[in-house]
DNA sequence: AAAATAAAAGATAAAAAACTCTTTATTTAT
DNA sequence: ATAAATAAAGAGTTTTTTATCTTTTATTTT
C-alpha cells in the first residue's frame, strides 16, 4: 500500500507531535528508537520532511525535531504525497497508464468506490487528531 | 497496491480467459503483447500460475495456455495471494507487526473498513466476470 | 524417428527500494 | 574561541523487485 519510507514517515510524525514541543524538541535517535526504525534512514526521511515544511529541525544542542500548530494540522495524506507522490491519488490498480472514466480498466468502477474512501480516510485524519487519541490510550505506536 | 507481477497476472489471467479456450490456447508471446507486458517476466508469472493450477498449460506445438471451467472462476484474490501473498489480509497499513484488534495502530479502525470492502471488491470479481464484461466493451485492457 | 514448437526451468542482469556510514554545517554552552 | 551536540548532506551498500537470456523438457506433427 505506503511505501516504507512513508510508513515510517507517518510514524514519526505521530511521534513526534506526542513527545515534544517547541521547547522540548527531540532527536533522530528518540525518533529512530520509538518508531523502531532504523536511525539513518529515518533520519533521511526526517529531513525530507523538514525540506517540505511537515515538521520543524533545529542544529545544534537541543537541537531536534518538533512541530508547530500548523504541523499538526498536516494530514496523512500530506505525508503520504511527501513521501510516495500523487500515485494513491492517479495510478490504475492494474498499472495502466491510459485507465480514465472514458476508457476504463476491468476493475476501474470497482475501485473507484474503494480509492475514494482510502482517500478520504488519509485526507480527514491529521496528526493532531492522533495524538489525542493516543493521548487517550487508544492506540499505540510501537512495533515490538 | 499490487505488485507489478500481481498487476501482470491479472491482467494475463483475464487476456487468457478472453482469447483462449481448451482448443485454442495462447502463447506466452501473444499474451505478452496483448498486456503489454514483458514477455519473459510475464512467462515467469504465468510458470507460476500454472503450478499453483490457476490457469492451464501445454508444450509443443498447438501448446500455450487456456482456462478450464474452474479456473474461469477464480477472483481476483486468488491471483493477489498467489502472487502477493496473505499482505492484503494480514498486514498493518503502517508496516507495524503487533497492529491488532487489541493493540491497533492510529489507523487501525479507519483502515479496518477499507479493507474490508477491498477484499470482498476482489473475493468478488471473478476472471469470468470479467470476461463477460470485456465482451460487452465495458472496459479495456491494453496500455498504451 | 526427426523436426518443430512451446512451456519450464535456471541463471544472470538491471533497477529500485531500503538501509548504512562518513563527513559537513550549524548551534549552543562553556 | 573551543568543544560538544545535533541535523543535513552525500556517498555507499545490501536487498528486493523487475526483467532478460539461455538451456532443457515435453508434446505434436510430419
Amino acid at each position: 500500500m505506503f511505501s516504507k519510507s512513508c510508513e515510517y514517515a507517518i510514524k514519526a510524525m505521530i511521534y513526534v507531535a506526542r513527545e515534544s514541543s517547541e521547547d522540548h524538541k527531540i532527536g533522530v535517535k528518540d525518533i529512530a528508537k520509538g518508531t523502531n526504525a532504523p536511525e539513518h534512514f529515518i533520519a533521511k526521511i526526517l529531513q525530507e520532511l523538514g525540506r517540505k515544511r511537515l515538521i520543524q529541525s533545529t542544529k545544534g544542542p537541543n537541537g531536534g525535531f518538533y512541530m508547530d500548530e500548523k504541523n499538526l494540522k498536516t494530514s496523512i495524506a500530506d505525508i503520504v504525497r511527501a513521501t510516495d507522490g500523487e500515485g494513491i491519488y492517479v495510478d490504475c490498480v492494474l498499472g495502466l497508464k491510459t485507465c480514465s472514466e472514458k476508457n476504463p480498466c476491468p476493475v476501474h468502477e470497482e475501485y473507484k468506490e474503494i480509492k475514494q474512501k482510502l482517500i478520504r480516510m488519509i485526507e480527514k485524519n491529521s496528526i493532531g487528531d492522533f495524538k489525542k487519541k493516543l493521548d487517550l490510550g487508544l492506540s499505540f505506536l510501537k512495533n515490538k
